[in-house]
DNA sequence: ACTTGCGGGACGGCCCGTTTCT
DNA sequence: AGAAACGGGCCGTCCCGCAAGT
């Protein structure tokens, strides 16, 4: 590196950056708009690049979408399931633990724009979501399927159906990013996400614990 | 020429029937492709008019959402604030008539598209979003947090937030009929939404009532 | 006539007024808004009838216009043809009478309208223009030019060109309800259109006879 | 074009040339079927470009147009307004050098399509029609109305109204360039414009000038 | 060589003149 | 006579591929 003119480092930077820089004023703007409705353009213009430029670094449109739920998403899951098996405590805990973990690096940040959009047109992208959900849904499902089976055989949670619980237990939350990116935007009465969550957690685990 | 049957018409004058005929094609169509992705052309092949015929009646093409809107959800509001205030029993009863109300008529029937349509595609449609959520979606909250605050005063429920609680009880059912159209298409595993639901109903309420 | 009943009378006239008056729409609203610009839909509206009424007495768009043409302006030419005919007097005067007739009858009024139409819109109607040529404006070019020659011929005027001098004649009458109907509409600068005529013909005439 | 090459290149980078080129494809068109009739599949197919290509010059259709009347005639009544203030001579010297020359680059090239354009289409351009009534046409009048007011003042003419006269020595000019673009094409009767604007210069001069 | 940006082609919503049914 | 429906066409838009620039 040493080596190397101070000129062509900050050139070698800026391209290994740029792909970084597109998605990120991708993410923006399909957060803003939606995915069909952000033109190719706005992205460039807000990349600090032009329009073709966008094509040497993503074959389309869709191929940039893919791009961002790879390489922002997928690694955060892998992290999770690494916070899970090295976390020692109740499942209650490692429950809370994964959640407020979601919602810190995840749902109250822009990438919560992701799941909605991913939600909102997965019919223009049949192979991502489907991706999305074997790579994600299913990793995240299963992760925590495995803790309420394990709670109900250690004694720390009822019988419940652990499939049914989990969809219940990942809905509210999913949702709020949901709707917060969308209806929510019209919506004149606010709410504190923050209780909304503990509201949540509060009575799944009082639901599924004994007494 | 006249006086023979065998001459076939091209079409029929059926005025009254028309609007509806065309907004059942509409909601087909935007539950299989959303809404901009439908062509104006295939509602109308499908509706069996031409694309013409479709301007006789809406003005535009987000006035058929409008008009699928207010004349098939609001309606159904009506009823449900009708429904609650003729019931008697329990809190907990009441809430779990409307929800398997809701159920029926709109969670597993072609309505369910409707506010999956509407989180999807709330950008374009900002009066249309503020419109469902004043007289749709406020309603139905507030409706219920009638209820959860009545059981709380008469001691049925625990001291919960209502605001929260009423968030927390709608969002996994709300969040079913949207993924179910969304990324739900894509997802192999497939669950059964009743015990879904009973299983959510089951944890609310084992989480806000006493004992 | 006695033989009919007050009621099929009144209907028959309400029938042959018919076409009347959806001229004397079509003509406010061409006027207004220039052909094309006009829809069927207001004409039919102005007129208190339903659009295909209009094909009753119609057979398109384009024929309403040349009605308009013939039924109206034809008769106009008429009455001038025999108006110099029954004149006496110099051949000053006689021009002078035509151009003030004309613009009683037509340069002042809603007849006005329709040169200006037709020089706007000739290319859409190449047939109705060249009946127009013919039997309007070459007729009133002959007349005039009868005029300008025997006026040339007794001494009255001087040697001019009869053809140019008929032009320059009449383009500055034809032009005023031009330009009033088009880019007048946007000149904040008004003029007095019986003084414009007023000195136009003491020029011409000045300009014409000897001394 | 390009066709020199034995290579076929699809298309060339002119950025410089094409909204040169597209102007003059679209004044073609708009001279032979009107602004309205006038497709902007027509006028890139002539202009050798798609019709994408034309946004990248021009916002609208009617954008093309102003573009037209201000980088064509707006200039011109620079050089006009020049041309008459370094002139010496009389009065009328200068007038029929103004009328010359605007014969000359105007009048009977293609540029004399715009003003029938205008007149002809004024409605659907209201802006434009104000501008060009600002800076095109109150500009001559003023320019020609100063001159003859100087006129009178050197006794050179008698004392008539400025306004009027102006208004009828720009009369037949301005209806000469719109009837040979307008009912004049179907005019089987031809006349020589030459003679036309001598015959009209002569009669005015007559007319006003003292004798 | 990498970036730029012009150009291509296709398509969708909307509109309206005309025809057909009642 | 009136009202409903048809059908075709246009403007504006946008994604993407190549040829010029730096």
């Amino acid at each position: 590196m040493a080596h190397t003119t101070a000129h062509k480092q900050r050139w070698q930077r800026r391209k290994a950056a740029r792909p970084g820089e597109i998605l990120d004023a991708a993410l923006e703007l399909f957060t803003e708009k939606g995915f069909v409705a952000t033109r190719l353009d706005e992205i460039a213009d807000r990349a600090g690049v032009s329009k073709g430029t966008l094509y040497l670094y993503f074959d389309s449109k869709e191929d940039m979408f893919r791009a961002m739920v790879q390489n922002i998403i997928v690694p955060h899951v892998d992290q999770a399931e690494q916070l899970i098996s090295d976390h020692v405590g109740t499942q209650r805990e490692l429950i809370e633990c994964f959640v407020w973990n979601w919602w810190e690096v995840v749902g109250k940040t822009r990438l919560a724009a992701i799941p909605k959009l991913l939600v909102a047109e997965a019919h223009h992208f049949p192979e991502l979501a489907e991706f999305y959900v074997i790579h994600v849904v299913d990793r995240v499902r299963n992760l925590l399927a495995a803790i309420i089976r394990q709670g109900v055989a250690q004694g720390e949670f009822k019988k419940v159906d652990a499939n049914s619980a989990v969809r219940v237990l990942i809905a509210p939350l999913v949702f709020a990013v949901i709707w917060d990116r969308s209806l929510g935007l019209f919506d004149k009465s606010d709410y504190d996400r923050g209780q909304y969550i503990r509201t949540h957690l509060q009575l799944f685990f009082e639901g599924v614990s004994h007494r």
